[in-house]
DNA sequence: ACTATCACG
DNA sequence: ACGTACGTGATAGTC
């Protein structure tokens, strides 16, 4: 018989997986990393060797022979984490789906199944792959079983392959000493005991001068070191014990047959779904095979063309109460038009192809036709990106409460961990229903090739589109009602959407050859710098290349610095900085590092996206982040410098149009005064009352000193505690901002505790209720869910407690903001002002605003944003105004 | 595609 | 004993 076997040790190369991927979970809080590494490892060796057969072989629970004698000796063996535990029978389960054989039997443990189905293979011909983390196997190893360990080295999967000739040049044993090797010298964590005093080097001796643990006792006499002679001769019996604990079975009675194990499709519907389920996104394409047969119905999309048609579909549509509609073109890159899919009942999917008379301009007086009447009708509009369909809509105001539902904030809201939220996974996990992917459909092809290419595919993929929103937004916002999210949504986030779109629209002018100076002067400095960095160092290297420079600081030059990252040496500003005073190449790599982040990122980043019109539209997206903020991209202008000088000259660049200026308004302090609210702690709220300095208020109640004597240190240290805290505190976190110990990190946290004692019981209470329900949520009912404190792991479960702590002082702030700018829009607009809200930076509202209208537009703003919360302490605005962003700061 | 670094709140 | 402050995004280098 000829052929290849593939056999896999389960517990192994799982509980590899589980100490190799970081931690996954997905939507329902269920660990996947060892599952997903698992399945990374086995793909990898399949591609390798495209086996005929394939098994994996798992332990069952009640505890085998070998344990048995074990236990008996030393006890248990250490319990297998929670996260991992719980993927052991998802594992199964996902294997079973795929039809592949699982062995597993009472009595044998893992490693005898796999022994001995190895060697039954051998003998009739095969071919062995056998694929474990336990070095244990290699006793197995032969001319045609080879085993292999896969190793994780710095993210990358490596395997050590392993025949009969490579164990002996590696142990200087065959496979068969191999077992009394172990036996000698032990095995922690194999629970094999060994003999005392023998390691690794001893026993290869031993091994190689003796041949065997019979040869050894047989010339116990010939045993060179007397230590090991008296050892030896004193566990006998311990070394026998080893030896058989060591062996493992390979004609153990199984009844596995190697036609079980025969390779079949594995891209089953039910591996498909359940992939879905795990949330195993770049898996799922092997998967897509398997997908066809649980596909969601096609039989009521149509592609429409003809203008008739689609004029009874709009008719009909209007008359209904719920609307899906989706929007075929293409962002970025290439953009174009393609068309409009929308669905109002189970029987009208259609999917309106721009082509004839079907026209851009006609979409868009249909859309705004459809839209300006959904009020009077009553009826509401589903859609994916509401943000991309006020262009067609053409409003000019909010959307009114209960018009527009956009799926992607509404699952965003009630998951905000999730990386992306595509159309087929919210059908997947609101709907239940399978549809294919978008990578499935597209792949790399834009919209318009997989038009041409591959039609039928796509125009169902866009009915998908508007059936899936028109199904979905019923169902999301019964779960956002259920979850107290619905207000949040309809009134904060929904209306928020258009004033991100405007402020999009609008964007900010740029004056773009100053920003070209700006860059220009930097080049001379960077390249003086570079010349004398390279001339210290003696030789040139890429300074912006860590590995090089760490290798050149730490190597070449021989600076002292301890290891800091995985790859090698840390070469980050604050690691430098400790060393540039005895350094002077150390100071000039500091600049010359931020300059170069000045030029590529700043300078030359910015000027890519300065458009015709002279202005910068930089995204805001409200979907990213796991608080509620809003953020920015392409370019983010959420991240200009401000801290230091030279940087700060960017913000010169950034100008209003003509007759106009620049108006920025920020709250002072907001999270701290959200946490004053919040913990309801008497002392914080009357020291906010007081309205002087809060960290040198704080300094004075904390060191017991009065307030006139405050120091600039005492007042510093009380300010990295304030911070502190609102991160969820930690002494150690805490120690390392202040250059201190741990312990007088703690004494100062015990100490603020003690001022603001109410502060301390909020923050417990914050922990101990998000261990209980598994999420935190802020004031106005925003949810973050933390998995993290469910688990075993200290430093995840730590992180989670700060999450806890953190999430809803800077969620809160996040959603008053929020509001701020729906009022501030509104103000503006209701006053008749052409002046426009034009970008959040979290705490920071930056206005573009006529000169005659200053004075309206100042009131407007700071009052809207003062009232944007009622907490029992003021939120205070600071309002400046000037010709440039640098100015109005 | 991932890591290290650094800009902001 | 463990080893970190919370939240983002862009760039350059490396694999």
């Amino acid at each position: 018989m000829n052929g290849k076997l593939v056999l896999i040790d389960g517990h192994s190369i799982l509980n590899r997986a589980f100490y190799g991927v970081p931690p996954l979970t997905n939507a329902k809080g269920l660990h996947t990393n060892a599952v997903y590494g698992f399945l990374n490892i086995m793909f990898k060796i399949l591609e390798e060797e495209q086996p005929d057969y394939l098994a994996v072989a798992f332990d069952v629970k009640a505890p085998t022979f070998r344990h048995k004698m074990f236990e008996a000796y030393k006890g248990t063996r250490k319990p297998m984490p929670q996260e991992l535990h719980e993927q052991v029978p998802v594992m199964k389960e996902l294997l079973k789906a795929m039809g592949i054989l699982i062995m597993e039997q009472p009595g044998l443990e893992a490693d005898d199944i796999l022994g001995t189905m190895a060697k039954r293979a051998e003998q009739e011909g095969l071919e062995v792959s056998l694929v474990s983390g336990d070095r244990d196997l290699l006793q197995i190893a032969s001319e045609h079983i080879k085993i292999r360990i896969p190793k994780t080295k710095s993210g990358r999967t490596e395997i050590e392959d392993y025949y009969a000739a490579d164990v002996k040049e590696r142990y200087q044993v065959t496979p068969a000493q191999f077992i009394e090797l172990k036996a000698l010298m032990g095995d922690t964590a194999d629970n094999i005991p060994g003999v005392p005093k023998v390691g690794e080097k001893t026993a290869t001796e031993l091994m190689v001068q003796f041949g065997s643990l019979d040869g050894i006792y047989s010339h116990i006499e010939e045993v060179a070191k007397k230590s090991i002679r008296e050892s030896l001769t004193l566990n006998r019996e311990l070394a026998d014990l080893s030896k058989a604990l060591a062996t493992i079975e390979v004609n153990a009675d199984i009844s596995y047959r190697l036609e079980e194990a025969k390779i079949q499709d594995f891209y089953t519907k039910e591996a498909y779904v359940l992939c879905k389920e795990l949330e195993f996104k770049n898996m799922l394409g092997r998967f897509e095979k398997g997908s066809e047969a649980v596909l969601a119905q096609t039989e009521h999309m149509q592609t429409v063309t003809d203008l008739a048609e689609a004029e009874r579909i709009f008719a009909e549509a209007e008359k209904t109460p719920e609307i899906g509609l989706y929007l075929a073109e293409e962002g970025k890159g290439q953009k174009g038009f393609y068309g409009l899919s929308i669905c109002y009942s189970e029987q009208d999917i259609y999917f309106l192809k721009a082509e004839g008379f079907l026209t851009e301009e006609y979409f868009r007086g249909k859309l705004s036709g459809l839209y300006g009447r959904t009020e009077e009708r009553g009826n509401s509009l589903s859609c994916f990106q509401v943000k991309h369909f006020y262009d067609w809509f053409g409003n000019e105001s909010l959307p009114e409460k209960g018009t527009l539902f956009d799926i992607l904030i509404g699952a965003y809201l009630l998951n905000p961990l999730k990386n992306d939220y595509e159309i087929e996974d919210i059908a997947g996990e609101h709907l239940g229903l399978l549809i294919p992917g978008k990578n499935q459909v597209f792949g790399k092809l834009s919209m318009e090739r997989a038009l041409l290419e591959k039609e039928k595919e796509t125009a169902e993929y866009i009915c998908f589109a508007a059936y899936t929103a028109w199904k979905a937004g019923g169902v999301i916002r019964q779960k956002l009602r259920d979850t107290g999210m619905e207000q949040l949504f309809d009134e904060i986030e929904m209306p928020l959407s258009f004033v991100l779109y405007d402020m999009e629209k609008i964007g900010v002018r740029v004056k773009r050859e100053e920003l070209k100076a700006y860059g220009e002067a930097l080049v001379s400095r960077i390249g003086e710098l570079e010349t004398s960095i390279h001339e210290k160092a003696g030789e040139s290297f890429n300074i912006n290349s860590p590995k090089q420079l760490g290798e050149i600081l730490f190597g070449k030059l021989g600076i002292s610095g301890g290891k800091k990252t995985k790859t090698g040496y840390s070469t980050a500003a604050d690691v430098l900085e400790k060393l540039a005073p005895e350094y002077p190449i150390v100071d000039e790599i500091l600049e010359y590092r931020g300059l170069s982040k000045l030029k590529s990122t700043y300078a030359d980043g910015l000027s890519a996206y300065i458009g015709e019109d002279e202005r910068i539209h930089s995204n805001f997206n409200q979907t990213i982040t796991a608080t509620g903020r809003i953020s920015s991209t392409e370019p983010n202008l959420q991240n200009i410098p401000m801290r230091m000088e030279l940087g700060r000259r960017i913000r010169k660049v950034f100008v209003p149009q003509e007759n106009c200026l620049f108006m920025d308004a920020d709250y002072s302090q907001i999270e701290l005064r959200v946490l004053a609210h919040m913990s309801g702690d008497g002392q914080l709220i009357e020291a906010y009352h007081t309205d002087a300095d809060i960290h040198r208020i704080t300094a004075s109640k904390v060191f017991h000193t009065p307030f006139e004597e405050v120091t600039d240190l005492q007042r510093r240290n009380a300010k990295a505690v304030n911070f502190g805290i609102v991160y969820g505190i930690s002494s150690f976190g805490l120690s390392q901002d202040l250059s201190i110990t741990r312990k007088e990190a703690d004494e100062y946290i015990e100490q603020y505790f003690s001022t603001y004692p109410k502060v301390k019981q909020f923050l417990n209470q914050l922990v101990e209720d998000a261990k209980k329900q598994g999420y935190v949520t802020t004031m106005f009912g925003r949810r973050r869910p933390v998995p993290e404190l469910s688990s075993s792991n200290f430093m995840q479960r730590s992180f989670g407690e700060r999450v806890a702590m953190n999430s809803p002082i800077q969620g809160t702030a996040a959603d008053i903001i929020k509001i701020a700018m729906i009022q501030v829009w509104k103000g503006l607009k209701e006053a008749g002002l052409s002046s426009r809200l034009i970008l959040q930076v979290h705490d920071e509202l930056l206005l573009e605003v006529p000169k005659q209208e200053k004075e309206q537009a100042e009131k407007i703003l700071s009052e809207r944003m003062q009232k944007a919360a009622e907490l029992a302490v003021d939120l205070v605005v600071d309002l400046h105004t000037g010709e440039n962003w640098y100015e109005a700061k």
